[in-house]
DNA sequence: GGGAATTAAGGTTAATTAAGGTTAATGAAT
DNA sequence: ATTCATTAACCTTAATTAACCTTAATTCCC
């Protein structure tokens, strides 16, 4: 997918270089002589970043700046700008911008730093599964934070056990998770009514599953469950 | 808790500068004239950020960069460096730093550039409401001072309680809002009644927000509710 | 030691109960 | 006289409990 840029910038010149390169580099770029109607813009191309001239007639940078950074609070903005007074950049960083580029720079300079604050605004790979987007399960695509398993393009709702039981069986794809753990982390207890319970959830995790004949859960009697998924 | 500074310059005079401007803006710092032992240095002061001359004795800071981005893949790294050849900047980001200013600098703007990655570093938080005016919810955009959510144009009025519980719903966006402290945030109890009652509000934000269907309020039964909104 | 009896572990399906959803009616506050 | 908030009555669905079934692992006996 083509990460998408919103440049904003009057100086028709230098704005062509600029869009242009960026298109060269494989983005899709939408470029506007100022920021008029900029939320509308931001809602409908929904960019992944932005790049703002800060001498803009009407509405300077800074004060786009901060309207972005007020609606989308991780959203990266980088100012282009000739000022190079201290004040403007401390400016620009209190106005919303992750990043600051003194004009004149080179196309380079600015693509990598682009790339840099793409990089940094992607999702932290640390994140447990709880706060994970989504794991390929064979033929299936299981978004926990929707708590959906999709399917070619049908999608099965998952209930909130249902999908807590399977991103724990997922954290232990193709080894063994444990069933007392489990009990545990779901329940906080291995009762013999929730052992019951955990039995009917994974009769319908299976069922759920059914589709790809690559996903398996295995019963290892007295141990636990073996969840094998191909290709993690 | 102070922020911890890790920094490397074998300049004698501009290091002492630096370290004490930081220190003067609450920061722990620790200076080193070379990157011997870093590894053990990264481990035993745990720094929230690294600040790295390029030009060192022994060991130049670029491969300093990559050592670390390796053993720590989040940690900010600010290069500091009189080179200022593009291709030296490239070399900068390529080598796992994720921003590179260029001597001389003022001191501010490296206080700013140090604080902006810091802030890009942290857990991202959820935009806390309070102070935003103005949210992007998808297509919609919720003004919760003015009781407003806008789509395409047009304005959906919503009623006090209506924009309270949005606002709530806002603040842990993509996560789950305890359906307990909800009912406690907006009513003081959570009885029977006030349950209903929410039950109430929750459908009409449904169908109020039912225009994006990026946008879902998902009940946890027994937990609380998951507003899932894109790109937030 | 090899195969039937025993038993513990887990599976299946259905019933129950608890949580929440829907819609409409009532009550309070402008 | 409306608009918003609450209460009410009834509906739907997830989670749990229950009853009964199947399978794997021991044990027992010859």
């Amino acid at each position: 997918m083509k990460k998408k840029v919103l440049y904003i910038e009057d100086e028709q010149f230098l704005a062509r270089i600029v869009k242009e390169t960026l298109e060269l580099k494989g983005y899709e770029v939408l470029h506007k002589k100022d920021g008029g109607r900029l939320i509308d813009l931001l809602q409908s191309f929904s960019p992944d970043i932005c790049v703002l001239d800060v001498m803009l007639p009407n509405i300077d940078g800074y004060t786009l700046g901060s309207t972005i950074r007020n609606i989308y609070p991780q959203l990266p903005v980088i100012f282009l700008t000739a000022k190079t007074q201290t004040s403007d950049i401390l400016k620009g960083f209190s106005s919303g911008g992750t990043d600051y580029l003194k004009k004149p720079f080179s196309m380079e300079e600015l693509m990598v730093r682009i790339e840099n604050q793409l990089k940094l605004a992607a999702p932290k790979e640390d994140a447990s599964i709880e706060t994970q987007e989504e794991v390929a399960l064979g033929k299936y695509l299981f978004s926990p934070g929707r708590y959906e398993l999709q399917i070619k393009g049908t999608i099965i709702k998952l209930s909130s056990r249902e999908s807590e039981i399977l991103s724990i069986l997922c954290k232990h794809a193709n080894k063994t998770t444990d069933r007392k753990k489990l009990l545990y982390a779901v329940w906080g207890d291995d009762s013999f009514f929730n052992s019951r319970n955990l039995d009917v959830y994974i009769r319908k995790l299976r069922d759920y599953l059914s589709q790809d004949d690559g996903i398996t859960i295995i019963t290892l009697k007295g141990k636990g469950y073996h969840f094998t998924v191909p290709g993690i």
